[in-house]
DNA sequence: AACGAAAGCAACCGCATTTAT
DNA sequence: CATAAATGCGGTTGCTTTCGT
C-alpha cells in the first residue's frame, strides 16, 4: 500500500497563518495538548494539515521561543556545532534552547555561509576552501572590518548584521525576568503537562505554578483570548510581537519586532518578561 | 520617485525514521 | 516480523522587505 498523504489535500488552507488561527491553535494546544497532531486542526477548528500545525507551533507559536537574530555566543556555538553535526538542525537546535531548527537553518544559509565563504572557509567541510586558499587581501580586509569578531570565535564583542545594522537583543536582554502579567503567567509551560505528545514548553521556573495551572485549565484556557483582545499593538507591547506577524507572510520580520517592542515577551524558560 | 535586484524569513514538500498494530 | 501510519527532519520555494541605481 503506498504512503498516505499526512492529511486530505481538499479543503487544507495553505500559505501564511493568520492571527485568528495562530489564536486557536494556540488556545487549542495550551488547553489540551497534542495527543497527535493528525487531529489537532480538526479539534481546533482549523482548515490547516497537522502538519502545518506541528511546524507553526514549534517554529512560531511556542512561548520558550526567543526571537530575534542569534546572538554571537549563539551563532559560534552553532558554527561549532554545524562542525560536528553537519546540516543536523535539530541537534543543534536542541543545544539552543529557544530557537528552532528552521531558524537555525535559515540563519545559516544566510548569514554564516556566507561569512564562512568570505573568511575562505568551506561552510561544509569547515576547512579552509581549496584553489583558491584564501579570498583576495581585500575581501579579507572587508570581511575583517564586517566581523572582526568572527576571526576570533572566542571573542565576546556582540556581533552585528552585515552591513552593520542596528544591534540584535542580545539573551541576557531577552532573558531579564520580570513579574508576568496575570493572563499570561498561567501561559508558562502549561502544554505538555496537558499533553501526551512529545512537545515540552514547561518552564523549570514556573513548573509548579503551572502544574497548577494544568490541573485546573481555566488560565491556559482564557489567557490567548485576551492576548488578541489587546489587539496587534497591544500584543506587540506585550512583547509576543513576533506572534502575529499579520497576515503578510514571508518577510514580515524585515523590521525586528523587538526593535520597536523591546523588554517584553518570554524567555526561554517561558517566563513572561 | 520609481524600478529592479538582493536579502531574509515563514511555510511547504517529500523523504527518513519511529511507532503502533 | 511485516506492514501501515504518524511524526520528524532537511531542503527548497515563494513572498515581502530592504537596498542600490
Amino acid at each position: 500500500m503506498g504512503r498516505q498523504p499526512c492529511c486530505d489535500k481538499v479543503g487544507v488552507k495553505k500559505g501564511p497563518w493568520t492571527a485568528e488561527e495562530d489564536q486557536k491553535l494556540v488556545g487549542f494546544l495550551l488547553t489540551h495538548g497534542h495527543c497527535c497532531w493528525r487531529v489537532v486542526p480538526k479539534l481546533a477548528g482549523l482548515l490547516r494539515c497537522g502538519k502545518s500545525c506541528r511546524l507553526r507551533w514549534t517554529n512560531y507559536l511556542r512561548p520558550d521561543l526567543k526571537r530575534g537574530l542569534l546572538s554571537d555566543d549563539e551563532e559560534r556555538l552553532v558554527i561549532d556545532l554545524h562542525a560536528q553535526l553537519g546540516n543536523r538542525w535539530s541537534k543543534i537546535a536542541a543545544r539552543l534552547p529557544g530557537r528552532t531548527d528552521n531558524e537555525i537553518k535559515n540563519h545559516w544559509n544566510t548569514h554564516i555561509r556566507k561569512k564562512l565563504l568570505r573568511m575562505g572557509i568551506d561552510p561544509v567541510t569547515h576547512l579552509p576552501l581549496q584553489g583558491t586558499t584564501a579570498p583576495p587581501a581585500e575581501q579579507v580586509q572587508q570581511e575583517q572590518e564586517e566581523q572582526p569578531q568572527l576571526q576570533e570565535l572566542g571573542g565576546g564583542e556582540a556581533m552585528q548584521e552585515e552591513g552593520g545594522d542596528t544591534p540584535m537583543i542580545q539573551p541576557h536582554e531577552i532573558t531579564a525576568p520580570a513579574p508576568p502579567p496575570p493572563t499570561a503567567a498561567s501561559n508558562c509551560g502549561s502544554v505538555s503537562s496537558a499533553s501526551a505528545g512529545s512537545v515540552s514548553v514547561v518552564s523549570p521556573s514556573c513548573s509548579s505554578s503551572a502544574s497548577a495551572t494544568a490541573a485546573s485549565g481555566v488560565e491556559a484556557t482564557e489567557w490567548p483570548e485576551p492576548m488578541y483582545l489587546f489587539g496587534m499593538d497591544g500584543i506587540m507591547d506585550a512583547g509576543w510581537g513576533g506572534l502575529f506577524p499579520g497576515t503578510g507572510g514571508g518577510g514580515g520580520f524585515g523590521a525586528d519586532p523587538f526593535d520597536q517592542y523591546p523588554g517584553g515577551g518570554f524567555d526561554q524558560d517561558g517566563d513572561w518578561m
